[in-house]
RNA sequence: GGUCUGGUAGUUCAGUUGGUUAGAAUACAUGCCUGUCACGCAUGGGGUCGCGGGUUCGAGUCCCGUCCAGACCGCCA
């Protein structure tokens, strides 16, 4: 028997108890006539003590040799210690050793295996599972596990059955790039790692199973991101015979649920956007609404009084920073500076400052007189003390400006409490987005959501106004999740298939199982994603997903560790019908 | 595809205007230490300054190229 408890178990109760132990060399501190361990295993440590007169003299020789990350067992009785430890669980006993066995030696890590490494990103991600000894990194596993199966309760106690789909599925031009695998039965073919389950479980739904759901790998050959991986899991889940509101009510009910078991939180507020609205009043599609700043359009107070950076642009728009007038010069010029990087690629950013003394002071004091900017304040909401930032221009750009502008004080201020969960729905997503690279129109969402039904009319006529019935969450700032009532309808789906410029072929190619499908009784049904890794992220309120992955990607789509992608031999590629490089270029 | 930042000891970093033998902390090794828990003390080993080229009397430092890493823009139905 390797262990009679674990390294975070052993109490006062335990005291004068013989028992067994395994796990890692934590760290030794040798003091020459005693020697302690620090013995460490998934749930904790516990001091060993080895004694130039009570442990044996042979055991105590090999305890000399101990090193970090050596794997150990030990066998001893359970002391009180002279001084505790109030850090860890078992700071009151030690274990006074007389069998030490040696299970396996240990290089001496790369990289420290504390809390606080000395490690790097690149470092941990290369000897990851020397990472995951790490409490935070376990902790994030243990986390996940945690939310992974609260999430499959709630959705079992709602009679929701989990049903796996297939990785090797069939590419399809919309969307995302897929992640492709050679077929070696099916010469010069090809099977491509589903982006989401999303047709499949449509197809599920005509099949008749009512509610469905998986938490499922989906895969997305497009560039990362620190909340970006190109495999990623989403709660995938649909709903038969429901309408939007029951869509909306049924997973509030999982957010709720999943804040309340994991955080002890009550939600009460879900409150619902427009999307027309949170771009108008954020800036963007998922608006942080834990703090205010909300915009404010100054076109009709600001235009017209011969300051040519605001006369003649579509949009004059601001935003009230509070308690922020007393912002130095320094202070300022950095936000200019950071308005004004490629990234943002503002032109400059004029300010308002509302003085303790109810005087003003801006940048653009020779353009306008202090009716003009209380003008301002009022519109703006800025009271005396705060600060009113403007930028200029066409309205998308200026809007996503103000946008960046908005988070980045946010994050100066610290205005964003970690602790808190702000989630809402964004609805009424317009249907189609017109691409003006390929001159069409592409599905705002994806193809297969449908439009809102008073909007089908003006499907012809009008197609940009066409609302769709699409949805998304949003929590703190970040899109967690977006669903969509579906089509259902083989005529509508053949419609907007005609209407992304998609031919009746090749609709009939890529999509034909799924208008088959609606051949057969297809019963209305809508359903929602979400976003798994970057759900569990934002419940232990961190910003980046990747140590909420055991096993995570570069910044590159690489990994490091076991070193993929990487190429294969010559016999392995002619199998599947594919050239070598070298074979290209002759 | 693009913008920006970085790459110096096992690790995390410092390195001034281009100038002698490239430093610190930590880790590691050895020794000492009567209760440590970030133990302490002493001593020691450890460097292709990412790689290639250029400028210069002289390059870790400046220039060009390249590779790698990270953040972001595009992209992510």
């Amino acid at each position: 028997m390797y262990r009679t408890h674990n390294c975070n178990n052993l109490k006062r109760e335990n005291l004068n108890e013989s028992v067994t132990l395994s796990g890692w060399v934590q760290k030794t501190r040798n003091k020459g006539f005693i020697i302690w361990v620090d013995l460490r295993d998934r749930y904790g440590i516990t001091q060993l003590v080895f004694d130039e007169e009570r442990t044996p003299e042979e055991v105590f020789n090999k305890a000399k040799a101990l090193n970090r990350e050596f794997v150990i067992q030990v066998k001893g009785i359970v002391l009180e210690r002279e001084s505790k430890n109030s850090n860890i669980n078992t700071g009151d006993v030690e274990v006074l050793v007389d069998e030490l066995t040696i299970l396996n030696k240990s290089n001496t890590p790369p990289f420290t295996i504390e809390d606080n490494t000395d490690g790097g990103e690149e470092l941990r991600m290369q000897y990851r599972y020397l990472d995951i000894r790490r409490t935070p990194v376990k902790e994030k596993l243990i986390f996940r596990s945690k939310v992974s199966m609260a999430v499959r309760n709630y959705m079992t106690k709602e009679g929701f059955i989990e049903v796996e789909t297939p990785y090797l599925i069939k590419s399809t031009p919309e969307g995302a790039r897929d992640f492709v695998v050679p077929s070696r039965m099916n010469s010069g073919q090809f099977y491509a790692l589903p982006q989401s389950p999303q047709t499949f479980k449509q197809l599920l739904m005509v099949g008749g199973l009512d509610k469905y759901f998986q938490i499922v790998k989906c895969f997305r050959d497009e560039d990362l991101r620190a909340d970006r991986q190109p495999e990623f899991t989403q709660i995938d889940c649909e709903m038969t015979f429901v309408e939007q509101e029951d869509v909306l009510a049924q997973f509030e009910g999982l957010i709720k649920y999943l804040i309340k078991e994991i955080k002890g939180v009550e939600i009460e507020e879900f409150p619902r956007i427009k999307y027309e609205d949170a771009i108008k009043n954020y800036g963007n599609d998922k608006p942080d609404i834990r703090f205010g700043m909300i915009f404010s359009e100054l076109n009709d107070l600001a235009q017209g009084k011969g300051f040519k950076v605001f006369d003649s642009q579509e949009l004059v728009v601001g935003i009230a920073v509070p308690n922020a007038a007393n912002f130095t010069r320094k202070e300022i010029d950095s936000l200019i500076d950071f308005v004004k990087r490629p990234q943002i690629g503002a032109k400059g950013l004029i300010w308002v400052k509302l003085n303790d003394d109810g005087s003003y002071k801006s940048s653009v004091d020779k353009f306008f007189n202090s009716s003009d900017l209380e003008s301002w304040a009022k519109r703006t909401g800025a009271n005396i003390g705060d600060l009113i930032l403007i930028l200029s221009g066409d309205a998308k750009t200026t809007r996503h400006q103000l946008s960046s502008l908005r988070m980045e004080l946010a994050k100066k201020l610290g205005l964003r409490n970690p602790n808190e969960f702000a989630p809402v729905w964004i609805t009424d997503f317009p249907l189609l987005e017109w691409d003006e690279e390929t001159n069409r129109f592409h599905a705002m969402h994806h193809p297969f959501t449908a439009p809102k039904p008073e909007h089908i009319e003006i499907l012809n006529k009008n197609p940009r106004e066409v609302k769709a019935n699409a949805y998304d969450l949003v929590i703190n700032g970040n899109e967690v999740g977006g669903g969509s009532i579906r089509i259902h309808d083989g005529d509508l789906q053949a419609k907007i298939f005609d209407l992304l410029g998609l031919t009746f072929e090749e609709a009939n190619t890529q999509f034909g199982f799924l208008m088959n499908a609606f051949k057969y009784g297809a019963p209305p049904h809508g359903g929602i994603a979400f976003g798994f890794d970057r759900l569990v992220a934002i419940l232990c309120g961190e910003e980046t997903i990747r140590d909420f992955i055991a096993f995570p990607k570069n910044n590159s789509g690489r990994d490091i560790m076991i070193e993929a992608p990487s190429y294969l031999d010559k016999l392995q590629l002619k199998e599947l019908f594919l050239k070598t490089t070298e074979d290209k270029e002759n």
